[in-house]
DNA sequence: CTTTTTTGCACAATCGATGGTGCAATGACT
DNA sequence: AGTCATTGCACCATCGATTGTGCAAAAAAG
């Protein structure tokens, strides 16, 4: 180690080191040296000074100074479920290539850690902030308003700002129909057998109940109410509530329509309790994609939210100066059963080598 | 709003506010101001001027001064993936609760991204660094002695801090044993029936070969070399190993070691290209939970690593203020097929209810 | 009514980097 | 030789919070 092993070298160490003075030692290692009319030799020698003590900048100071910090943060629901890692990974890798440092905070859907964690970023003096699936996504805004902060809203849209959503109308009534489509024509699908679990009272819910409702209207003639469960986003709520159904009807029904991955969990746990015989005659449909649930032992049509057009549409966005309060709708796919499609994983992993 | 919608206060702008000096203020307001000996009378002004105000404090100004951040670092290989993310999840919980803000980055199992990126994390004055699976564990640990930063290893462990790991060879032990007795006794395994796919040359790996070889050797009396094929952690790299050996042998083995679900996803692959009737004798063992892969059409016994308990582990060792340099063994959960597990997002989900 | 103690706070240096401004030394030009 | 432009850099204030120190005013002691 050229360093003691302690503390790190600053500017001033420089300074008396290079016998210049620390604001040319700043200039040099900034890249704004040739604006100050630095020599190129003594830019040398700094940049080597630097190098051989391992010199690396202060952020906190750099971003006191400059109120920017370089930092770029997403806001997640949750971390732990495929939709949203993909999201970070994702987002890391766009971030990253703009040379700047990504954070990744999740506040549990929770509107008032919601707040609190977007005021602990901007404590933080980040640069911009993408608001994932928030549940309360004009709450955060008017924190990031306040700060003056660029911001963002993702998967679920807000009023203030733009949004970059995924067509969650349209994504409904592609998987609705596919299920529906599923099953063949000798023992169709009646309207009573397809249900919707899931979600909760917020936009991407609603819009794919529009949907499911719609195409259940249009191909089987009718859409009882009943057929709606929104029981929230939790594995457990879920579960609870097929086996509600189950207890109610001796059976599941035909068709499922499940709101997310999270809460086909749940509908796993109600499967690990009972037999495998009864779920011979099932189709699921899920809106996210998780590669492990395609290739479960009863058909599983699967929705995959474009996640690369999305961030790659919001950080578009976000740059613009004056974008209008717009929301973006990003096509999601359709993904039949047993399909495994390659994630953002694939595109880094080719740098690894198996051994020996 | 309260401000005018731009700039925050600070303490200067309170300072005026209240007509006591900023000092004042400041100690007023991160809690030391008792020792100060400030009237509980000012306190109470100064504590009200700040919550009309907005007030939060710029933590990059406090950081720089008393050289600490608030931020705890996890430095991990991916996020999307269920161990990591259920990593993150759980991480991002304990720092939380400690009152300082998490901040999770991934360098692709890549040594030299790896030190840059605990370069970086060090420039925003981190306060401590939990290693995750990284490659090269005393290389990020150069990194963090030369800035005289606490931090502590992870899943893979390093030679020169504490660790804290899976028990992998007990790990390994297990699931070889309960792959192995999962088939008939009147069908065997024979030794070259059973492969072990995936992994690369690391810690990890290793000790769960060695108790795949252990267990074999005692169980079915042999253990040939070639059954074990470590093809590094792509997905797609497992997918051409799989392939490659059905091409050689014009079928899969009939039991299956893989050494992580990313692998796993490569078996996925191979599967969605080949007919389903192929894998009617296949027993799977994966080394990773994750519950949509515990109810595939074949069996597939999983290995639970710990995450609560190494999390939990790492934070009460990195506190300790001289922590012997030792490798702390987590034992990890056998999981039989058809199984659904609760993870961290279930510790959350209580407050969210239903709707409507 | 002094002297001592305690209370309550202000002052100023500091953390490390940035960027506007000023000024000496050098070279160019008449 | 004298004027002017250019080069090359140093100086200093600044970002916002923290913290050691000092010192008046008030209270207690004598």
């Amino acid at each position: 180690m050229t360093n003691g092993g302690r503390k790190k070298a600053t500017i001033y160490d420089l300074s008396v080191l290079s016998g210049s003075s620390p604001s040319t030692v700043s200039a040099v290692l900034n890249g704004t040296w040739r604006k100050r009319r630095i020599k190129e030799s003594t830019a040398e020698l700094i940049r080597s000074l630097a190098e051989t003590h391992q010199y690396t900048a202060n952020r906190q100071a750099r971003g006191l100074r400059s109120s920017r910090s370089g930092l770029v943060g997403l806001l997640l629901p949750v971390h732990d479920n495929r939709y949203f890692s993909s999201l970070a990974q994702t987002f890391e890798a766009h971030v990253r290539s703009k040379g700047q440092c990504p954070i990744v905070v999740s506040a549990s859907r929770d509107p008032e850690e919601e707040r609190r964690t977007a005021e602990t970023l901007i404590s933080y003096s980040i640069d911009e902030l993408f608001i994932c699936g928030a549940t309360d996504p004009d709450g955060v805004h008017e924190v990031c308003e306040a700060a003056g902060l660029r911001h963002i809203n993702i998967d679920l849209p807000g009023t203030k700002v733009p949004s970059v959503i995924s067509d969650n109308f349209e994504g409904g009534r592609l998987l609705t129909e596919a299920i529906i489509r599923h099953f063949p024509a000798e023992r169709p699908l009646e309207p009573d057998d397809l249900y919707l679990f899931g979600g909760r009272d917020d936009h991407a819910t609603r819009e794919r109940i529009r949907g499911f409702r719609a195409v259940k209207e249009e191909l089987l003639g009718s859409d009882p109410d009943e057929c709606i469960w929104p029981t929230g986003y939790a594995a457990d709520n879920a579960r609870r509530a097929f086996e509600a159904f189950y207890e109610q009807h001796g059976k599941l029904p035909r068709g499922f329509f499940v709101n997310s991955s999270i809460n086909f969990e749940g509908l796993l746990r109600f499967m690990a309790e009972h037999p495998l015989e009864n779920f011979t005659d099932l189709v699921v449909g899920c809106y996210d994609y998780d590669p492990f649930a395609s290739f479960l032992p009863f058909p599983v049509i699967m929705i995959r939210q474009n996640i690369e057009g999305m961030i790659a549409k919001a950080f578009e966005v976000i740059e613009e100066p004056r974008a209008s309060l717009q929301i973006h709708m990003i096509e999601p796919q359709l993904v039949p059963p047993r399909t495994a499609l390659t994630g953002p994983l694939d595109a880094l992993m080719d740098s690894e080598m198996p051994q020996e």
